[in-house]
DNA sequence: CCGCAATGGAGGTCAGACCACAAGTATACA
DNA sequence: TGTATACTTGTGGTCTGACCTCCATTGCGG
């Protein structure tokens, strides 16, 4: 750890850049939404070729710290945080994550954030989330809509959760699993049981019921796991480790 | 998986490198710590310029997937999965990430994680575990050996733990952590007692009891936490929202 | 008043020359 | 003979400057 070595006016220009942009961002000169000067101008300024430029932006915007728009211009990040979703999805072939894994990981942090949230969620929440359960059921019958409001009422818990590391952490998870998940709720059923749950993970969050809300979710968020048959393999001594193989007849439902 | 629209001749190129690199990972081409082709005759095989070749690569080297030599080549990462250290720590500075949050997130995360091993892990973790509790008995008069010791014995339970995404998390978090506690660790007292309570833990996981392990692992931190004056501020109402003014004096003992 | 084409600004790509670094290999000197 | 220095080669790093593509705006014509 510890990188440091910069600042020698030779080094990569890439890491000039990228600390430049670093220290502008951390002083506060540069905001989140805030748009940077064109590369041009901006490669001139600094005194390095626009192609150096463009390998330290392109660095940044990998990392989901600046965000590139064709024709326009590159701006500072302003949604919320969000770990490259790429990464997660090109570590996971790398170094053989397993789907199961990725739903472990998602249980334990959402289960965590629901009771983070029924400790510190505040009114807006409380309103958003019960708007996003009206929506769910209003949409039982059209499963892409349906998830559509189920991804909203998950965000807005891990907002009320009060850290957003964890919600980005989450955020990456569930986008690595988005893709996953769409192709199975088409076909699902019991969209109304689902639903259900949600009701009741969202009145113990307005009740301030922390460990019911981390015990509901984890409930909800394990049925989820059965139902697209990402349960945990059964221990067993040889592991055919050939990467296929899995993808059973999901019949999935929405988390 | 689907970023459909590729293969257009004319989508972005650096999409095109990292799908075809993606492609070549997951099924199995290259493999951790391999050496990719060099860039002018991987450019002329892909068909594309150098340049955007290059961008490619770079996108991919942000995320921690590809590690750069200079003079050397390109590899594929081989280490332990890390969600770039620099994402965290400018995502930190960009939505303000306050400190006690990423303890937040630590304290949850580790402990599960802590059950997790105690729960999976093998004869090989408990020794590991084992020899770096000696050690820190060891170097209690060399606070900085001390440290080094004290982040092997949470990176072999991470192991342990037997899910890579959940110790990828965690070595981010912990890593964006690591500059702030090495200044600190200098000063520290009281060693001895972190020390024992590592070997806690440890016993706990060797015994295989979850619960224990987790609740010895929460109180350890909550105490590294608030050695290091990292607890979450007081409600107060007035939230100042001046993404500025922490950093108070940090008078550290190691986690 | 509306729709569509022209225009300018910004990022995206290209080509090829040249620089910097690392490692191996040959050469020169002690 | 042994070791140290210099050269060669392979690979990534940077620079130029021209050209392409995209997008938003502007303004003309219907």
């Amino acid at each position: 750890m510890a990188r440091t070595k910069q600042d020698d006016p030779n080094t990569h220009r890439t890491m000039r850049v990228v600390n430049h942009i670093r220290s502008l961002i951390e002083n506060g000169t540069l905001q989140p939404g805030d748009k940077i000067p064109p590369e041009r101008e901006f490669a001139r300024t600094l005194k390095i070729s626009r192609a150096s430029l463009r390998t330290g932006i392109g660095y940044l915007a990998a990392m989901g710290v600046m965000k590139v728009r064709h024709g326009v211009g590159t701006f500072v990040a302003d949604g919320p945080p969000e770990f490259g979703k790429a990464s997660l999805s090109l570590m996971g072939a790398l170094h053989g994550f397993q789907s199961w894994q990725m739903f472990e990981a998602r249980i334990i942090l959402e289960s965590q954030l629901a009771a983070l949230a029924a400790d510190r969620g505040k009114e807006e929440h409380h309103a958003a989330l019960s708007e996003e359960v009206a929506e769910m059921f209003a949409s039982i019958d059209s499963p892409s809509d349906y998830l559509i409001h189920d991804l909203l009422f998950h965000r807005i818990i891990s907002q009320a959760s009060g850290n957003p590391i964890l919600a980005a952490l989450i955020e990456t998870i569930t986008s690595a699993l988005y893709d996953k998940r769409r192709k199975t709720v088409e076909r699902s059923t019991d969209l109304r049981e689902s639903a259900e749950m949600h009701r009741e993970i969202y009145r113990s969050i307005r009740a301030r019921r922390p460990l019911e809300a981390r015990k509901l979710m984890e409930e909800h968020l394990r049925m989820a796991q059965a139902a697209q048959g990402m349960e945990r393999p059964a221990e067993r001594k040889t592991r055919a480790d050939g990467p296929k193989s899995r993808r059973g007849r999901l019949t999935g439902v929405a988390s």
